[in-house]
DNA sequence: CCCGTACAGATTGTCAACAATCTGCAATAG
DNA sequence: CTATTGCAGATTGTTGACAATCTGTACGGG
């Protein structure tokens, strides 16, 4: 047996949903508005949902919501992917390290950890450049969740579903990723989170964080990357035992 | 002249801070349900803006939503008021240093900062302890602004909102605070953001979030810290130039 | 006596109509 | 000719009614 939950998600998290698609077809493009009653008459359903659905996608920042004046599809910037970046490493680095904290390898969520991993090896998947993105944005998304702090889940979790409509919009090539370095350095990541070794763990991560935005801004014609991974991340400058007591 | 913007609030917005209002002198608490025609008869609205009010409040963790089943509001644990200050401690770090790299000092916005700091100070606000940290809350998230990083800063924003309602529900006592070292502290935090001395910010902040949480656990009957913030936040523990290049 | 089912009340989800607000354009005054 | 004002259309905000779903209780079979 084993059943899918009945219903997966509710009517406005499909407008979401699909208006988040429309994003990644091009039907949808940054400036565009979204008007209500149109949204409601082409999906079938009321006004309702779909606002509602508009102000998870607000909440998101996929869209600017101004009062009584409705939601504009966003026009982000590199600098927004690479805020986006900067949230991931400092609050996956967080995730890693409580997740390290308890006994995390012995849990039955792991096993399911290391299955999405299993699927970014797929030949079918590694094709599609969105399909093995979301694949790797859900590994993450699942490794991160063993750490069991729900909020910092849910802001990586956010920018998770931001990358792909950002990568797609602001129209970042990323085709010639090197998909055998990016499962060693998760094999890496995961084998670091079970035998508890903070440093790989750390390491791993930082990296990978450090590869993808390289791999965006070689593709994205005028990016600037220094000054932002490069000049550190404060935290790291000075050494913590200075600030004990 | 100069007026005020018109309309500060919309209703949904309105309708949140009135429940967070409820959380704040008991009228509500934790376990409680929030049922939406309820709401809506006692404010004289409808429906629909106390349903978004809900949403809002939902988003932020609050009161947790189950479909069809409505909104009750959340039994927060002294672990969610831990992770609630791990987020920022790590965010604002990020906030100060990025604030840093720009031209910071000079920005009509480091004078509103100043004039926030200054608040701290007048005898009436002190006298509330509700009221302090509401409005020390306020220069905090003043000062985050700084950096110019939206999401980041949204984030820090949404964790000030829940503090002073988890510290409410919880029963946290808050009252022997030392108002003149937390100005203090907080005089030498913003000093080190004037003169870019990143050494200094970084630990004037975290001297901050280690008094604040101390205090709270000292009020608070069975608090586990340790483990949090003294073991280390993992960015930390390694020297980040080994990970260069 | 225990378990599963059927119902009734309560509550959320959805809808379509109405009110309030905004935007752009045209008319008017200076 | 430029700037302000007033309007019409478009769109969001709000409302009350209806439909779908859930919760708890009472009934009936085993």
């Amino acid at each position: 047996m084993s059943f899918e939950p009945l219903h997966g998600l509710s009517t406005p998290e499909l407008v979401a949903q699909r208006i988040r698609e429309a994003l990644l077809d091009g039907t949808l493009r940054p400036g565009d508005r979204l008007i209500e009653a149109d949204i409601a008459a082409e999906l079938g359903v009321s006004r309702g949902p779909v606002r509602e659905g508009i102000r998870l996608l607000g909440a998101e920042g996929l869209v600017v919501l101004r009062r009584n004046r409705g939601a504009v599809i966003t026009s982000p910037t590199f600098e927004d992917v690479l805020e986006v970046y900067i949230l991931r490493l400092s609050l996956g680095l967080l995730a890693l390290n409580h997740a390290m904290q308890l006994d995390v390898a012995s849990a039955p969520e792991f096993a399911d950890v290391e299955l999405l991993l299993a699927r970014l090896r797929d030949p079918e998947v590694q094709e599609d450049p969105l399909l093995m993105m979301e694949a790797d944005l859900h590994f993450q998304s699942a490794l991160f969740d063993l750490c069991g702090l729900s909020r910092i889940t849910a802001v990586l979790d956010q920018t998770a579903r931001d990358i792909p409509v950002f990568v797609k919009v602001l129209g970042i090539t990323y085709d010639d990723v090197d998909h055998a370095a990016l499962i060693e350095r998760h094999q890496r990541l995961i084998e670091a989170v079970r035998t508890r070794h903070r440093a790989d763990a750390d390491h791993a991560w930082r990296e990978h964080v450090r590869c993808t935005v390289g791999e965006f801004a070689r593709g994205y014609p005028d990016a600037q990357v220094e000054g932002i991974f490069d000049l550190p991340l404060m935290h790291h400058v000075y050494d913590h035992h200075e600030y004990q007591g």
